[in-house]
DNA sequence: ACCTGAACACCGTTCAAGT
DNA sequence: ACCTGAACACCGTTCAAGT
């Protein structure tokens, strides 16, 4: 079917941006440039959005910060969507250094949780990035790895293992979320827009007050994810061994 | 301060689109047309976002489909964003028809907590707009309001009440947003994208292969916020009256 | 192999002007 | 009171062309 030279003339011209990582000296002929390479481009990226928010995030933008025409950038890490994708993912691979401490397995599982919402709550632009862009579940890849091995630890495993780990990602998700938003929302505005109008409720005034007030949301999720991490991973089996 | 004509005049010529809901024949003047009103134009956003998609909804597209001038949206609703806003309040409040059924108040809490989750499903483009938009919240608010209600019947009431409430939206919302991402996820993507090369990660091989998969999330939505009401929602008390 | 400028097809928004 | 067209300042993306 394909005739020999086909695809081998194209990859230089057609969008390349997949394998090249500018490894060794490989290239030092004459046209060479002092150049870009894709890991700074991301790197330059991360620094935008975490300084001026996700929405900074712009192809121009970028070129500028980088002092280079837009379209080298689609040339290095192709085009937007994919930027975006790398840039999540190389900021996901930052975030599973910390070490995970905890007594028993339940213990380590709900620690690797917080550390997930508590990178989301430190990296709150790249976060919403990722949020925006459907790829928050890659952003947190590597500590949803730890999980799955501290899931393991305490017993749990494959499809298992699997369905736990969802399960709690989606309430800590879902938690990170509703901190973003929060964190938007000026106090003024919450207050009125609990109803629209002033149509009855049905709700005791004490109930309709605290609703206008914001909820503490790191103690919320404390004790939600207590819940959750318990009701999916079995107690301890050691510490009943001797029964 | 304020000298008496200053901000009377400007409410002609100023964007209004905040009264103005076009109620009785009150004006039937000479110039009128028989024209656009505001729900007319959210009703047709719904529409062009349930029909197209989320990313149907611009200024410009939602005029054509009205045949109208891009500029006329405008007057009567406002900035995109204040049509986006409107358009999913308007939207949330269809959501709340539905008769809420359960024995005990916690089967009713978590009926509540199902009927966000399957309006979401049942209507994914709106979702993802206000997802997008930062206003799920407002597209569930009255189904939240329904919530709080029935907390109140199981005795969680003031800030009790507002915490339960948060808690288990904050869940609801983490499974609606996995949701939505999964059902974009072709499976062969999902595949190869478990980790970025080949690195091992201590993790069983039949974990890992269970990772590939997708997860069930209906059940696991089932099972989870069981869980989470049950937290958060004290047992019946009728049921142990007699004690 | 790498980088560029020009051009295209979109956006949301403003505003003077019409009736 | 309502609706319009023209114009502005942005986007992401493609592509022929340079070195």
């Amino acid at each position: 079917m394909a005739t020999r030279a086909d695809d081998g003339d194209l990859m230089a011209t057609q969008p390349p941006h997949q394998a090249v990582p500018r490894s060794s000296g490989s290239d030092s002929g004459p046209g060479r440039r002092a150049g870009l390479d894709a890991g700074e481009i991301l790197d330059r990226a991360i620094a935008l959005v975490e300084d001026e928010g996700a929405g900074a995030l712009t192809m121009r933008r970028l070129a500028a910060e980088l002092g280079v025409a837009t379209t080298s950038i689609y040339w290095h890490v192709g085009n937007r969507g994919d930027l975006v994708t790398a840039l999540v993912g190389r900021h996901g691979e930052r975030l599973a250094q910390q070490q995970i401490e905890g007594e028993t397995a339940r213990d380590r599982v709900q620690a690797v949780a917080r550390m997930i919402w508590s990178s989301a709550v430190d990296h709150r632009e790249v976060t919403r990035l990722a949020a925006a862009a459907g790829a928050s579940s890659l952003h947190a890849r590597q500590l949803e790895l730890a999980m799955a091995r501290e899931l393991q630890e305490a017993g749990v495993v494959g499809p298992a293992a699997r369905d736990a780990m969802r399960a709690i990602t989606a309430c800590v998700g879902g938690f990170i979320v509703a901190n973003l938003i929060d964190d938007r929302t000026p106090s003024s505005l919450r207050r009125t827009s609990v109803l629209g109008g002033a149509e009855s409720t049905g709700l005791e005034p004490s109930t309709l007050e605290a609703l206008a007030e914001p909820a503490d949301l790191p103690s919320l999720f404390e004790a939600t994810l207590r819940a959750v991490v318990d009701s999916v991973v079995p107690a301890d089996l050691s510490a009943n061994a001797y029964l």
